[in-house]
DNA sequence: CAGTTATTATCTGAAATTCAGATAGGTTGA
DNA sequence: TCAACCTATCTGAATTTCAGATAATAACTG
């Protein structure tokens, strides 16, 4: 039958060039490398090697045969290293829910990172609609989550502001509160206000604070910021989500006669009961809650 | 170290539901699965199965290892095929040249009958001018060689008549050799023949008789077709290579007054001297010999 | 041409491993 | 509670693996 050491020792011997080297290599006997090989050669009826030189070459049989064996003993190393990842703790696979219009963007050179160092566990990204994340986060089907904040979260969870992500009031260009001035509540109160609702009843949070009686709801910030556009309203949207808009001209900026900064809106890591997290859960925590609070604003 | 025996139970115990049956299913005792996989689980500090209900269940750990479990047989059994390939004399690839203008269209059938029988024989086609077959043959670049009969062979090649390909007269529709009138030596005489030649000093055969005076040669028939397209003299080409443009009327068919048949160029199978061949490249060239003769002519 | 070095195959007894069978203990369902 | 099925572990025997010694061969050196 089929043996991984009789395997390691004919790619071994193939690469050091001869039996005694491979042997001296892999701290075995002479003996033991001559033999291996040779009942490689009888489990599987091919000459490997012809030895009427001094030190002994391939046959065209056995370089044909020599991927076949790299390959084996590779699969092996690969079986090693995942099982040495996993008694390492490292979990399998990692789930990250980053609610849409938080910008991946500054956790790109961490993925990177994370990349580097858990090789092993698959990443999987997901990018919800506001307060998906956390039912994902309570159906299990998320690890991680990143959202804006929320005055409770589920028994289970824990939870850490992290950082603040800009919210920009817009409308379109030839929007009525498009004007010069600085727009007051009751120009606000005016006109319609999109806000962004969760899919889900479960939990219908929405992002901001109402400012006008007439509103409408939209699932994502990228839908809002679509009918924004064709004049339906004005909402208060996340930077990342308008900047591009903002620069082109699609959309325009308000300026509230109330209020000189624009409205923070904190963002929260979230993650189910300690215990769950693994070794790869719990590092890509901690290097979230260790970036600087402003990275979220750009 | 990790043992294909220990992989061999592990995948084993998964498929069959628990350790007796997958002992039973390979014929082994009982303590030897339980035994094998406990020492698994030692090497790869990852605990596979929860012991704790009647029969075994994978831990996730388990599950997340058993791919690459499955991964390293399959490799080992790759190993094991491609050797019983290799001990029963099959080379590893084979090299078939068909000399250009021989269509491909007859051996299809054969190629796929060849792939179902040696799977592990990776083969290699070439479609080389006219004569550059004896070369590559020559070169130990190409096993077995399809090309038109010449009068005699280099030394330590056999060769064996299989079948005629038809030349077919070609000329452009606007060529003055067009003309429905048959055409005489004498005709054929006035106007440019272009004829195939080799790259290679070394044999310079051309395919077909040379009717003119004036002549201009070219390496390949297709090119050879572009040129009389072009108008720039008339050919004889064999009938794959000619069949398209003369349905969509880029060529017209000259007829000889002299000849009522087309000429037929006789097609060999050629191949180095006989100990060179394995099973595979016998196997190919005595279904060739098998063809009937009048394969090629469409 | 003789001497030296390096190589492989093979033999041998010891050491390690594997194996089958028996036994004990746990789980499941009747 | 019992029967059926399962796993872990122990044990002695069988098998395999191993290192060291030896002989034969190839290549290089003077």
């Amino acid at each position: 039958m089929l043996n991984l050491d009789h395997l390691r020792a004919f790619v071994w011997a193939v690469e050091c060039g001869s039996f005694s080297a491979a042997a001296r290599k892999l701290g075995k006997a002479q003996s033991a490398v001559s033999t291996a090989i040779a009942n490689l050669e009888i489990d599987s009826d091919v000459e490997l090697f012809d030895r009427s030189k001094r030190s002994p070459v391939l046959t065209t049989e056995g370089e044909a045969l020599l991927p076949f064996a790299r390959s084996v003993l590779l699969g092996s190393q690969e079986f090693m290293s995942k099982a040495a990842s996993l008694s390492e703790g490292e979990e399998d696979r990692l789930c990250l829910a980053v609610e849409e219009g938080i910008g991946v963007q500054p956790l790109l050179t961490l993925l990177r990172e994370f990349e580097a160092a858990f090789p092993h566990v698959s990443l999987e990204l997901l990018e919800p609609g506001p307060n998906d994340v956390a039912i994902l986060l309570q159906e299990g089907r998320a690890d991680l989550g990143l959202m804006t904040e929320q005055e409770e979260y589920p028994l289970g969870f824990q939870f850490c502001g992290i950082g603040f992500a800009q919210l920009v009031p817009v409308c379109a260009p030839d929007h009525p509160l498009a004007e010069p001035d600085a727009v007051t509540h009751h120009h606000l109160r005016a006109h319609r206000q999109i806000i962004p609702r969760s899919r889900s009843v479960q939990a219908q949070r929405h992002l901001g604070e109402r400012h006008s009686p007439q509103v409408w709801f939209a699932e994502s910030p990228f839908l809002i910021r679509a009918l924004v556009e064709g004049g339906l309203g004005w909402a208060q949207l996340p930077w990342p989500v308008v900047r591009e808009a903002l620069k082109r001209g699609d959309l325009a900026r308000l300026t509230y006669a109330f209020q000189t900064t624009d409205h923070q809106a904190g963002i929260d890591l979230v993650w189910s009961e300690k215990g769950k997290l693994g070794v790869a859960g719990s590092w890509l925590r901690d290097r979230c809650l260790a970036f600087p609070a402003d990275a979220w604003r750009e």
